[in-house]
DNA sequence: CAGTGGTCTAGACCACAAA
DNA sequence: TTGTGGTCTAGACCACTGA
Protein backbone atom coordinates (compact mmCIF):
# COMPACT_ATOMS: atom_id res chain seq x y z
CA UNK A 1 0.00 0.00 0.00
CA UNK A 2 1.95 3.12 -1.62
CA UNK A 3 -0.09 6.00 -0.62
CA UNK A 4 -2.50 5.81 3.19
CA UNK A 5 -5.97 5.55 3.00
CA UNK A 6 -7.06 8.72 3.73
CA UNK A 7 -4.91 10.42 1.41
CA UNK A 8 -6.72 8.69 -1.29
CA UNK A 9 -9.67 9.31 -0.22
CA UNK A 10 -8.85 12.99 0.51
CA UNK A 11 -7.78 12.89 -3.32
CA UNK A 12 -10.94 10.66 -4.52
CA UNK A 13 -13.10 13.47 -2.59
CA UNK A 14 -11.36 16.53 -3.97
CA UNK A 15 -11.78 15.24 -7.60
CA UNK A 16 -15.28 14.42 -6.97
CA UNK A 17 -15.81 17.77 -6.18
CA UNK A 18 -13.56 19.37 -9.44
CA UNK A 19 -16.44 17.01 -11.56
CA UNK A 20 -18.82 18.90 -10.20
CA UNK A 21 -20.58 15.70 -8.37
CA UNK A 22 -19.98 17.71 -5.11
CA UNK A 23 -20.89 21.49 -5.48
CA UNK A 24 -19.66 24.55 -3.90
CA UNK A 25 -22.10 25.51 -1.02
CA UNK A 26 -23.86 22.02 -1.18
CA UNK A 27 -23.10 19.54 1.93
CA UNK A 28 -21.38 16.44 1.06
CA UNK A 29 -23.15 13.05 2.36
CA UNK A 30 -22.39 12.67 6.37
CA UNK A 31 -19.15 11.09 7.78
CA UNK A 32 -20.41 7.94 8.50
CA UNK A 33 -22.00 7.12 4.71
CA UNK A 34 -18.73 8.13 3.50
CA UNK A 35 -16.99 5.89 5.68
CA UNK A 36 -19.03 2.64 5.05
CA UNK A 37 -18.85 3.68 1.12
CA UNK A 38 -14.71 3.62 1.03
CA UNK A 39 -14.88 0.85 3.75
CA UNK A 40 -13.08 2.41 6.37
CA UNK A 41 -13.68 3.81 9.80
CA UNK A 42 -15.15 6.86 10.40
CA UNK A 43 -11.55 7.98 12.18
CA UNK A 44 -9.98 7.43 9.09
CA UNK A 45 -12.61 9.26 7.35
CA UNK A 46 -12.56 12.40 9.42
CA UNK A 47 -8.83 12.33 8.90
CA UNK A 48 -9.66 12.58 5.32
CA UNK A 49 -11.83 15.20 6.06
CA UNK A 50 -9.67 17.29 8.18
CA UNK A 51 -7.04 17.09 5.33
CA UNK A 52 -9.08 18.86 2.97
CA UNK A 53 -10.75 21.23 5.46
CA UNK A 54 -7.19 22.39 6.22
CA UNK A 55 -6.98 23.09 2.50
CA UNK A 56 -10.13 25.32 2.35
CA UNK A 57 -11.77 23.16 0.21
CA UNK A 58 -14.42 21.68 2.90
CA UNK A 59 -16.34 23.12 5.57
CA UNK A 60 -17.85 21.29 8.83
CA UNK A 61 -20.96 23.00 11.03
CA UNK A 62 -21.89 21.34 13.97
CA UNK A 63 -24.83 19.08 13.70
CA UNK A 64 -25.52 20.23 10.44
CA UNK A 65 -23.26 18.53 7.87
CA UNK A 66 -19.93 18.97 5.77
CA UNK A 67 -20.22 21.42 2.90
CA UNK A 68 -17.94 22.49 -0.03
CA UNK A 69 -16.97 25.84 0.56
CA UNK A 70 -16.52 28.74 -1.74
CA UNK A 71 -13.06 29.92 -1.31
CA UNK A 72 -9.92 28.85 -2.23
CA UNK A 73 -8.86 29.97 0.82
CA UNK A 74 -5.12 29.12 1.10
CA UNK A 75 -3.11 28.69 -2.00
CA UNK A 76 -4.20 32.45 -2.52
CA UNK A 77 -1.02 33.14 0.29
CA UNK A 78 1.92 34.51 -1.95
CA UNK A 79 4.96 32.89 -2.20
CA UNK A 80 3.99 29.53 -2.68
CA UNK A 81 2.31 30.51 -5.26
CA UNK A 82 4.36 31.61 -8.16
CA UNK A 83 3.77 34.24 -10.32
CA UNK A 84 3.06 32.15 -12.92
CA UNK A 85 0.12 30.90 -10.73
CA UNK A 86 -1.08 34.20 -9.58
CA UNK A 87 -1.17 35.21 -12.98
CA UNK A 88 -3.22 32.47 -14.59
CA UNK A 89 -5.84 32.54 -12.13
CA UNK A 90 -6.40 36.20 -13.05
CA UNK A 91 -7.01 34.98 -16.41
CA UNK A 92 -4.00 36.52 -18.06
CA UNK A 93 -1.21 34.80 -19.80
CA UNK A 94 1.90 35.31 -17.92
CA UNK A 95 5.56 35.57 -19.50
CA UNK A 96 8.71 36.46 -18.84
CA UNK A 97 12.25 37.40 -20.42
CA UNK A 98 15.53 36.51 -18.53
CA UNK A 99 17.94 40.05 -18.69
CA UNK A 100 21.07 37.90 -17.48
CA UNK A 101 22.33 34.72 -16.09
CA UNK A 102 25.84 34.56 -14.40
CA UNK A 103 27.88 32.61 -12.86
CA UNK A 104 29.85 34.83 -10.24
CA UNK A 105 30.82 35.89 -6.61
CA UNK A 106 28.37 36.77 -3.92
CA UNK A 107 27.57 40.31 -2.78
CA UNK A 108 27.82 40.86 0.79
CA UNK A 109 23.56 40.73 1.25
CA UNK A 110 23.47 37.59 -0.77
CA UNK A 111 26.40 35.72 1.61
CA UNK A 112 24.45 36.80 4.28
CA UNK A 113 21.14 35.37 3.44
CA UNK A 114 22.12 32.52 1.62
CA UNK A 115 24.83 31.63 4.64
CA UNK A 116 28.03 31.07 2.08
CA UNK A 117 31.52 31.89 2.01
CA UNK A 118 33.00 34.83 0.28
CA UNK A 119 35.12 31.38 -2.22
CA UNK A 120 31.56 29.84 -3.17
CA UNK A 121 30.26 30.92 -6.64
CA UNK A 122 26.59 31.84 -6.84
CA UNK A 123 24.42 32.11 -10.39
CA UNK A 124 22.38 35.21 -10.53
CA UNK A 125 19.70 35.74 -13.01
CA UNK A 126 17.85 38.62 -13.39
CA UNK A 127 14.51 38.49 -15.07
CA UNK A 128 11.46 41.16 -16.24
CA UNK A 129 7.84 39.42 -15.56
CA UNK A 130 4.95 40.05 -18.01
CA UNK A 131 1.05 39.59 -17.55
CA UNK A 132 -0.34 39.86 -21.02
CA UNK A 133 2.81 41.27 -22.26
CA UNK A 134 2.50 44.31 -19.48
CA UNK A 135 5.53 44.53 -17.36
CA UNK A 136 4.69 43.91 -13.59
CA UNK A 137 8.15 42.80 -11.76
CA UNK A 138 11.77 42.99 -11.90
CA UNK A 139 13.44 39.84 -10.18
CA UNK A 140 16.93 38.81 -8.91
CA UNK A 141 17.50 35.52 -8.44
CA UNK A 142 20.42 34.39 -6.44
CA UNK A 143 21.65 30.64 -6.30
CA UNK A 144 24.29 29.01 -4.35
CA UNK A 145 26.36 27.10 -7.71
CA UNK A 146 26.81 24.04 -6.11
CA UNK A 147 23.51 23.23 -5.81
CA UNK A 148 22.60 23.46 -9.32
CA UNK A 149 26.31 22.90 -10.86
CA UNK A 150 24.73 19.84 -12.36
CA UNK A 151 21.66 20.64 -14.30
CA UNK A 152 21.12 22.58 -17.35
CA UNK A 153 20.38 26.53 -17.85
CA UNK A 154 16.83 25.82 -19.54
CA UNK A 155 15.76 23.10 -16.21
CA UNK A 156 17.44 26.29 -13.63
CA UNK A 157 15.50 29.29 -15.46
CA UNK A 158 12.25 27.48 -16.16
CA UNK A 159 11.56 25.73 -13.31
CA UNK A 160 13.79 25.50 -10.67
CA UNK A 161 11.98 24.00 -7.79
CA UNK A 162 10.63 20.90 -10.15
CA UNK A 163 14.06 20.37 -11.14
CA UNK A 164 15.41 20.12 -7.53
CA UNK A 165 12.79 18.27 -5.99
CA UNK A 166 12.18 15.80 -9.03
CA UNK A 167 15.62 15.62 -10.49
CA UNK A 168 17.92 17.26 -6.83
CA UNK A 169 16.11 14.69 -4.84
CA UNK A 170 16.02 18.19 -2.41
CA UNK A 171 13.10 18.80 -0.63
CA UNK A 172 12.01 23.02 -0.41
CA UNK A 173 11.33 23.72 3.87
CA UNK A 174 10.80 27.08 5.16
CA UNK A 175 9.78 30.56 3.15
CA UNK A 176 10.60 33.90 4.63
CA UNK A 177 9.21 37.03 2.90
CA UNK A 178 9.71 40.48 3.65
CA UNK A 179 6.91 42.86 1.73
CA UNK A 180 7.72 46.72 1.54
CA UNK A 181 7.47 50.02 -0.51
CA UNK A 182 10.15 51.93 -2.68
CA UNK A 183 10.06 54.24 -6.25
CA UNK A 184 11.52 53.65 -9.30
CA UNK A 185 15.03 54.31 -9.75
CA UNK A 186 15.91 54.86 -13.39
CA UNK A 187 16.75 51.21 -14.15
CA UNK A 188 13.71 49.88 -12.94
CA UNK A 189 11.59 52.49 -14.50
CA UNK A 190 12.91 52.00 -18.20
CA UNK A 191 12.65 47.63 -17.30
CA UNK A 192 8.73 48.10 -16.13
CA UNK A 193 7.76 50.83 -18.93
CA UNK A 194 7.08 53.31 -15.66
CA UNK A 195 8.24 57.04 -14.60
CA UNK A 196 10.92 57.23 -12.03
CA UNK A 197 9.35 58.04 -9.05
CA UNK A 198 6.78 55.68 -9.18
CA UNK A 199 6.01 53.43 -6.53
CA UNK A 200 6.96 49.52 -6.49
CA UNK A 201 6.25 46.86 -3.99
CA UNK A 202 9.24 45.35 -3.31
CA UNK A 203 9.97 41.69 -1.84
CA UNK A 204 12.72 39.77 -0.83
CA UNK A 205 12.26 36.28 -0.49
CA UNK A 206 14.91 33.46 1.18
CA UNK A 207 13.61 30.13 0.28
CA UNK A 208 15.20 27.05 2.61
CA UNK A 209 15.65 23.12 2.07
CA UNK A 210 13.86 20.95 4.50
CA UNK A 211 17.57 20.70 5.81
CA UNK A 212 17.52 23.70 6.57
CA UNK A 213 20.02 25.04 4.27
CA UNK A 214 18.94 28.48 2.09
CA UNK A 215 19.04 27.57 -1.53
CA UNK A 216 17.23 30.84 -2.95
CA UNK A 217 17.27 34.88 -2.51
CA UNK A 218 14.82 36.81 -4.63
CA UNK A 219 14.28 40.38 -4.72
CA UNK A 220 12.07 41.77 -6.98
CA UNK A 221 9.91 45.13 -7.63
CA UNK A 222 6.28 44.70 -9.18
CA UNK A 223 5.19 47.80 -10.41
CA UNK A 224 2.35 48.96 -7.67
CA UNK A 225 -0.50 50.12 -10.09
CA UNK A 226 -0.31 47.08 -11.62
CA UNK A 227 0.07 44.64 -9.02
CA UNK A 228 -1.16 43.81 -4.91
CA UNK A 229 -0.54 40.82 -2.81
CA UNK A 230 -3.61 39.03 -1.64
CA UNK A 231 -3.08 37.46 1.93
CA UNK A 232 -6.59 35.23 2.78
CA UNK A 233 -6.77 33.82 6.74
CA UNK B 1 -16.36 18.42 31.31
CA UNK B 2 -16.21 22.21 29.73
CA UNK B 3 -13.33 21.69 27.99
CA UNK B 4 -12.29 18.77 25.84
CA UNK B 5 -9.61 17.12 26.63
CA UNK B 6 -7.29 17.17 23.75
CA UNK B 7 -7.67 21.15 24.50
CA UNK B 8 -6.62 20.40 28.09
CA UNK B 9 -3.88 18.70 27.08
CA UNK B 10 -2.66 21.19 24.01
CA UNK B 11 -2.61 23.59 26.85
CA UNK B 12 -0.99 21.45 29.53
CA UNK B 13 1.88 21.02 27.17
CA UNK B 14 1.61 24.46 26.38
CA UNK B 15 2.75 26.19 29.73
CA UNK B 16 5.58 23.29 30.01
CA UNK B 17 7.37 24.27 27.08
CA UNK B 18 7.07 28.44 29.04
CA UNK B 19 8.32 26.70 31.70
CA UNK B 20 11.01 25.37 30.10
CA UNK B 21 10.18 21.93 31.51
CA UNK B 22 10.45 20.86 27.53
CA UNK B 23 12.88 23.39 26.22
CA UNK B 24 13.30 24.32 22.70
CA UNK B 25 14.91 22.07 20.36
CA UNK B 26 14.57 19.11 23.02
CA UNK B 27 12.65 15.53 22.42
CA UNK B 28 9.25 15.48 24.90
CA UNK B 29 8.12 12.11 26.22
CA UNK B 30 7.03 9.69 23.36
CA UNK B 31 2.76 9.74 22.62
CA UNK B 32 2.62 6.73 24.64
CA UNK B 33 4.35 7.86 27.49
CA UNK B 34 2.17 11.18 27.39
CA UNK B 35 -1.10 9.59 26.96
CA UNK B 36 -0.60 7.14 29.96
CA UNK B 37 0.61 10.30 31.94
CA UNK B 38 -2.78 11.76 31.22
CA UNK B 39 -4.85 8.52 31.26
CA UNK B 40 -6.05 9.09 27.67
CA UNK B 41 -5.63 6.76 24.78
CA UNK B 42 -2.94 7.58 22.27
CA UNK B 43 -5.66 9.02 19.78
CA UNK B 44 -6.57 11.70 21.64
CA UNK B 45 -3.04 12.75 22.94
CA UNK B 46 -2.27 12.44 19.04
CA UNK B 47 -4.97 14.90 18.58
CA UNK B 48 -3.62 17.50 21.37
CA UNK B 49 0.21 17.09 20.04
CA UNK B 50 -1.12 17.62 16.23
CA UNK B 51 -2.75 21.16 17.18
CA UNK B 52 0.33 22.15 18.60
CA UNK B 53 2.30 21.33 15.66
CA UNK B 54 -0.20 23.47 13.53
CA UNK B 55 0.70 26.34 15.39
CA UNK B 56 4.10 25.31 14.89
CA UNK B 57 5.25 24.65 18.41
CA UNK B 58 5.81 20.99 18.07
CA UNK B 59 7.60 19.26 15.23
CA UNK B 60 7.06 15.51 14.80
CA UNK B 61 10.00 13.22 13.11
CA UNK B 62 9.02 10.57 11.88
CA UNK B 63 10.62 6.96 14.04
CA UNK B 64 13.03 9.78 16.07
CA UNK B 65 10.23 11.66 18.26
CA UNK B 66 8.65 14.99 18.82
CA UNK B 67 10.73 18.33 19.56
CA UNK B 68 9.95 21.57 20.66
CA UNK B 69 10.06 23.75 17.85
CA UNK B 70 12.60 26.51 17.44
CA UNK B 71 10.36 28.83 15.41
CA UNK B 72 7.15 30.75 16.41
CA UNK B 73 6.06 30.89 12.80
CA UNK B 74 2.07 30.95 12.86
CA UNK B 75 1.65 34.41 14.70
CA UNK B 76 4.10 36.43 12.52
CA UNK B 77 1.79 36.25 10.03
CA UNK B 78 0.75 39.61 9.66
CA UNK B 79 -2.73 41.05 10.06
CA UNK B 80 -3.70 38.14 12.89
CA UNK B 81 -1.17 39.77 14.97
CA UNK B 82 -1.73 43.52 15.42
CA UNK B 83 0.53 46.38 14.72
CA UNK B 84 0.75 46.26 18.43
CA UNK B 85 1.79 42.80 18.80
CA UNK B 86 3.94 43.58 15.93
CA UNK B 87 5.46 46.62 17.63
CA UNK B 88 6.24 44.85 20.63
CA UNK B 89 7.97 41.73 19.50
CA UNK B 90 10.47 44.09 18.17
CA UNK B 91 11.22 45.41 21.09
CA UNK B 92 9.68 48.78 20.53
CA UNK B 93 6.72 50.38 22.75
CA UNK B 94 3.25 50.56 20.23
CA UNK B 95 1.16 53.70 20.81
CA UNK B 96 -1.52 55.61 18.79
CA UNK B 97 -3.06 58.73 18.16
CA UNK B 98 -7.01 58.90 17.19
CA UNK B 99 -7.19 61.60 14.57
CA UNK B 100 -11.02 61.60 14.09
CA UNK B 101 -14.27 59.31 15.30
CA UNK B 102 -17.20 59.97 13.24
CA UNK B 103 -20.76 58.09 12.69
CA UNK B 104 -21.39 58.86 9.06
CA UNK B 105 -22.39 57.68 5.40
CA UNK B 106 -20.30 55.57 4.20
CA UNK B 107 -18.22 56.32 1.32
CA UNK B 108 -18.47 54.18 -2.46
CA UNK B 109 -16.26 51.59 -1.50
CA UNK B 110 -17.10 51.47 2.40
CA UNK B 111 -20.44 50.73 0.76
CA UNK B 112 -19.26 48.23 -1.80
CA UNK B 113 -16.36 46.52 0.96
CA UNK B 114 -18.38 46.17 3.94
CA UNK B 115 -21.92 44.95 1.29
CA UNK B 116 -24.02 47.72 3.34
CA UNK B 117 -26.65 50.31 1.74
CA UNK B 118 -26.68 53.89 1.40
CA UNK B 119 -29.25 54.13 4.19
CA UNK B 120 -26.86 52.70 6.89
CA UNK B 121 -24.73 54.74 9.06
CA UNK B 122 -20.88 53.97 9.56
CA UNK B 123 -18.15 54.61 12.11
CA UNK B 124 -14.90 56.15 10.81
CA UNK B 125 -12.00 56.69 12.65
CA UNK B 126 -8.38 57.86 11.60
CA UNK B 127 -5.31 56.76 13.29
CA UNK B 128 -2.07 57.62 13.47
CA UNK B 129 0.11 54.56 15.03
CA UNK B 130 3.41 55.22 16.35
CA UNK B 131 7.06 53.09 17.46
CA UNK B 132 9.07 54.29 20.32
CA UNK B 133 7.23 57.88 18.78
CA UNK B 134 8.13 57.29 15.50
CA UNK B 135 5.12 57.62 13.23
CA UNK B 136 4.92 54.29 11.39
CA UNK B 137 1.13 54.24 9.78
CA UNK B 138 -1.90 56.06 8.85
CA UNK B 139 -5.04 54.26 8.81
CA UNK B 140 -8.39 54.79 8.20
CA UNK B 141 -11.03 52.09 9.36
CA UNK B 142 -14.80 51.96 9.38
CA UNK B 143 -17.11 49.95 10.65
CA UNK B 144 -21.22 49.27 10.67
CA UNK B 145 -22.81 51.24 13.11
CA UNK B 146 -25.54 49.27 14.03
CA UNK B 147 -22.62 46.58 15.04
CA UNK B 148 -20.69 48.53 17.68
CA UNK B 149 -24.16 51.71 18.10
CA UNK B 150 -24.29 49.64 22.24
CA UNK B 151 -20.27 49.94 23.00
CA UNK B 152 -18.56 53.10 24.18
CA UNK B 153 -16.03 55.23 22.16
CA UNK B 154 -13.00 53.56 24.24
CA UNK B 155 -14.26 49.94 23.61
CA UNK B 156 -14.25 50.54 20.65
CA UNK B 157 -11.43 52.42 19.51
CA UNK B 158 -9.08 50.69 21.97
CA UNK B 159 -9.75 47.07 21.96
CA UNK B 160 -12.50 46.66 18.87
CA UNK B 161 -11.97 42.80 18.29
CA UNK B 162 -12.07 42.13 22.04
CA UNK B 163 -14.89 44.07 22.37
CA UNK B 164 -16.88 42.40 19.87
CA UNK B 165 -15.91 38.66 21.11
CA UNK B 166 -16.40 39.41 24.81
CA UNK B 167 -19.20 42.17 25.15
CA UNK B 168 -20.48 41.40 21.50
CA UNK B 169 -21.14 37.64 21.28
CA UNK B 170 -19.34 37.99 17.77
CA UNK B 171 -17.12 35.65 16.12
CA UNK B 172 -14.49 37.01 13.80
CA UNK B 173 -13.93 35.04 10.67
CA UNK B 174 -11.86 35.42 7.87
CA UNK B 175 -9.79 38.19 7.18
CA UNK B 176 -8.56 39.37 3.90
CA UNK B 177 -5.83 41.78 2.87
CA UNK B 178 -3.97 43.48 -0.38
CA UNK B 179 -0.63 44.90 0.30
CA UNK B 180 0.97 46.92 -2.27
CA UNK B 181 2.43 50.25 -2.25
CA UNK B 182 1.57 54.47 -3.12
CA UNK B 183 4.43 57.71 -2.56
CA UNK B 184 3.10 59.75 0.12
CA UNK B 185 0.85 62.80 -0.58
CA UNK B 186 0.75 66.06 1.44
CA UNK B 187 -1.66 64.88 3.74
CA UNK B 188 0.37 61.33 4.90
CA UNK B 189 3.63 63.34 4.17
CA UNK B 190 2.72 65.36 6.93
CA UNK B 191 0.92 63.22 9.16
CA UNK B 192 3.58 60.76 9.19
CA UNK B 193 6.61 63.40 9.02
CA UNK B 194 8.29 62.33 5.72
CA UNK B 195 8.96 63.78 2.16
CA UNK B 196 5.75 64.29 0.15
CA UNK B 197 6.54 61.35 -2.69
CA UNK B 198 8.33 58.74 -0.23
CA UNK B 199 7.35 55.07 -0.43
CA UNK B 200 4.58 53.63 1.58
CA UNK B 201 3.40 50.17 2.16
CA UNK B 202 -0.41 50.46 1.80
CA UNK B 203 -2.72 47.74 3.09
CA UNK B 204 -6.77 47.08 2.83
CA UNK B 205 -8.16 44.61 4.75
CA UNK B 206 -11.69 43.48 4.99
CA UNK B 207 -12.28 41.50 7.90
CA UNK B 208 -15.76 39.41 8.47
CA UNK B 209 -17.25 37.38 11.04
CA UNK B 210 -18.42 34.24 11.48
CA UNK B 211 -21.23 34.11 9.76
CA UNK B 212 -19.63 36.17 6.71
CA UNK B 213 -20.93 39.59 7.64
CA UNK B 214 -18.16 42.14 6.96
CA UNK B 215 -17.51 44.05 10.15
CA UNK B 216 -14.10 46.23 9.22
CA UNK B 217 -12.99 47.53 6.06
CA UNK B 218 -8.88 49.26 6.94
CA UNK B 219 -6.95 51.55 4.42
CA UNK B 220 -3.42 51.66 6.31
CA UNK B 221 -0.32 53.39 4.89
CA UNK B 222 3.16 52.36 6.23
CA UNK B 223 6.02 54.42 6.08
CA UNK B 224 8.58 52.05 4.01
CA UNK B 225 11.54 52.77 5.32
CA UNK B 226 10.68 52.50 9.02
CA UNK B 227 8.04 49.27 8.11
CA UNK B 228 7.64 46.21 6.19
CA UNK B 229 5.91 42.97 6.56
CA UNK B 230 7.40 39.48 7.02
CA UNK B 231 5.66 36.28 6.11
CA UNK B 232 6.97 32.55 6.86
CA UNK B 233 5.70 29.31 6.00
C1' DC C 1 -37.11 14.35 17.41
C1' DA C 2 -33.45 12.24 14.18
C1' DG C 3 -29.18 13.28 12.06
C1' DT C 4 -24.89 15.55 12.24
C1' DG C 5 -20.17 16.51 13.57
C1' DG C 6 -17.00 16.40 18.10
C1' DT C 7 -14.67 13.63 21.16
C1' DC C 8 -12.82 9.40 22.95
C1' DT C 9 -11.33 4.41 23.74
C1' DA C 10 -8.15 0.35 23.64
C1' DG C 11 -6.35 -1.90 21.09
C1' DA C 12 -3.50 -3.18 16.26
C1' DC C 13 0.11 -3.33 12.54
C1' DC C 14 3.23 -0.58 9.75
C1' DA C 15 7.52 2.16 8.26
C1' DC C 16 11.21 4.65 9.70
C1' DA C 17 15.33 6.29 12.79
C1' DA C 18 18.95 5.49 15.68
C1' DA C 19 21.83 2.64 18.25
C1' DT D 1 16.69 -4.48 17.34
C1' DT D 2 14.08 -1.21 19.95
C1' DG D 3 11.44 2.76 20.14
C1' DT D 4 9.28 6.20 17.58
C1' DG D 5 5.54 8.35 14.97
C1' DG D 6 1.88 7.02 11.05
C1' DT D 7 -2.16 4.73 10.10
C1' DC D 8 -6.34 2.27 11.11
C1' DT D 9 -10.38 -0.20 13.44
C1' DA D 10 -15.12 -0.69 15.42
C1' DG D 11 -17.22 0.69 18.34
C1' DA D 12 -19.17 4.62 22.05
C1' DC D 13 -21.37 8.84 24.08
C1' DC D 14 -21.85 13.81 23.65
C1' DA D 15 -23.63 18.51 21.96
C1' DC D 16 -25.49 20.80 18.44
C1' DT D 17 -28.77 21.79 14.30
C1' DG D 18 -32.83 21.74 12.03
C1' DA D 19 -37.29 19.95 11.04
Amino acid sequence: MQEPMYIKIHNQIKRDIENKKYKVGERIPAERQLASKFNVSRMTLRQAIKTLEDEGILERRLGSGTYVSSQKVQEKMSGIMSFTDITRSNGQVPSSKLLSYRITKPSLSEKEKLKIQDTDNVLRMERVRFADNVPICYEVATIPYELVSRFSKDEISSSLYQTLEEKGGYKIGSVVENIGAAVANENEARLLSVKKGEPLVTRRQVTELSNHYPFEYVRASYVAERFEFTFEK
